[in-house]
DNA sequence: GATCAACTGTGCGATAGTCGCACAGGTTTT
DNA sequence: AAAACCTGTGCGACTATCGCACAGTTGATC
């Protein structure tokens, strides 16, 4: 993109909207402006014009997120071709078989849950979802290395993309099952071009595993992943896939005309 | 708030994003132009240093929002209290009477659905949930003064906020039982202050019942609204809300200390 | 194929907006 | 009482943004 066309002060704004994640979820203006490399004065009224816009809200020194960035997911969702086609397949196989599937797209290191089935295992009243439970609502992101859903969809990329893709980034180790080495991961990714299913095993977090297929489109590129986090432990793989990988495989040849 | 402290480039850029509501999905410069107030020379350039930093899509001439928009929706989900203690109640409430629950927050104009049961009444395969067939998705908006938790947080004001809220608002007619003018709003919500719950039917859409009971925190103070859509006609408003108040009325009990 | 209309990309000068320093004042800690 | 934070703000320097105006492209109509 040519330099000229940058709008520099409009990229500044959405840096700082961005400061507030998961991990920093209250800033003050001193914070804010050491995390998005700003002067504080200058951060400062970029915190304040934010509050008077209504997307952050403040007690006068600290700052945090409003509703009203919602609306931008709410556009989103409503007009987005990919969620609307998906979201009627993924409630019904959730209610067919009371799995917690969700679907996700990548972006950039991340994958990010574009539906979720909004159920888990148990639909007993003491037991919450176990969607919420693990932090996949909507929106959340998750490293795509360490993710059955990630390394489908990496594996979907041309071995020159993925090259592209693997230069220079950091894979962090979040359990000792993790690929941490760009060697590790394209090894793993090789057999995943002709199988067409990730089995992830805690990998991201220990005492989960997840099963993911790829969702392509009719011309045949992967558009998307769709996941189901297994209940328990997985002790046995071929009986995990023998349960799971028909709803799943049915569920994406069903969705493949839509997207 | 002191003008001198207003980053206006911000603003504008952020206007530019919010343009692409449910109405308006695609824009190409010109049309980003026109309805963001600006030339379209700089358009362009708030249009390409959109997409460049990820949040939108294009073909060259058009764009879109992209997947990347759900990141602030994903940052607030998992910070915010709200959406975090009221998700595990929303969703074993569906779970037991499978109705359609959801949580909103007042917004200028609108509500805002912060939290969805995410499950209609059906579970049977061929019936999607309604929640979306509704377009009741997070992060969708609806206009206050015709929806049943919106007037409950209405009722909640001040006689002296809710004047302010009136003053020079346009209240669109959108069934024939909308509420149209500030007299029959005010008029309407005077009873809500005692009552604590609001059954709106068909104001917002013609066979669209909808029940709500409002959401207050130790202090007292009204913080949110939960309601649930009705399946089918109400013909008999006591059984309604005999069978639906209690549900709605022990979620709010229960959640009352954590908001 | 020529004409017209509407859209796109871009260079440039004028202007308006932003930057960060520096100072002053407030609060809590040592 | 001093130190170490934080906050708000005025101002000069600077740089980024604005919108015009021109030119190139596409696509429809006759």
């Amino acid at each position: 993109m040519d330099k000229a066309d940058r709008i520099d002060g409009m990229a500044k704004g959405l840096a700082v909207l961005e400061r507030f994640d998961t991990e920093r979820q209250r800033l003050n203006a001193t914070l804010a402006a050491q995390r998005a490399g700003l002067s504080r004065a200058s951060a400062r009224r970029h915190l304040l014009t934010l509050a008077d816009l209504g997307y952050l809200e403040t007690d006068g020194s600290y700052y945090w997120l409003s509703p009203k960035v919602l609306r931008f997911a709410g556009s989103y969702l409503s007009s987005a071709r990919l969620p609307r086609v998906l979201q009627p397949t993924l409630s019904r196989i959730a209610a067919q078989t009371r799995g917690a599937f969700s679907c996700v797209v990548l972006d950039g290191d991340e994958v990010v849950i574009i539906a979720n089935s909004g159920q888990g295992f148990n639909l007993a009243p003491a037991a919450p979802t176990r969607l919420h439970a693990y932090g996949l609502h909507l929106g959340a992101r998750l490293p795509a290395h360490a993710t059955s859903t990630g390394q489908l969809l990496l594996a979907a990329k041309s071995r020159t993309e993925l090259a592209h893709w693997l230069r220079g980034r950091q894979l962090p180790r979040l359990t000792p099952h993790t690929l941490c080495t760009a060697a590790a991961l394209r090894a793993a990714l090789e057999p995943l071009r002709a199988a067409d299913w990730c089995l992830a095993s805690e990998q991201h977090e220990l005492g989960v595993h997840a099963l993911a297929v790829p969702l392509r489109n009719l011309q045949g590129r992967t558009i998307a992943a769709l996941n189901v986090v297994l209940p328990g432990p997985c002790t046995d793989v071929a009986q995990t896939c023998g349960q799971w990988l028909p709803v799943l495989q049915q569920a994406a040849r069903e969705l493949s005309p839509l997207v």
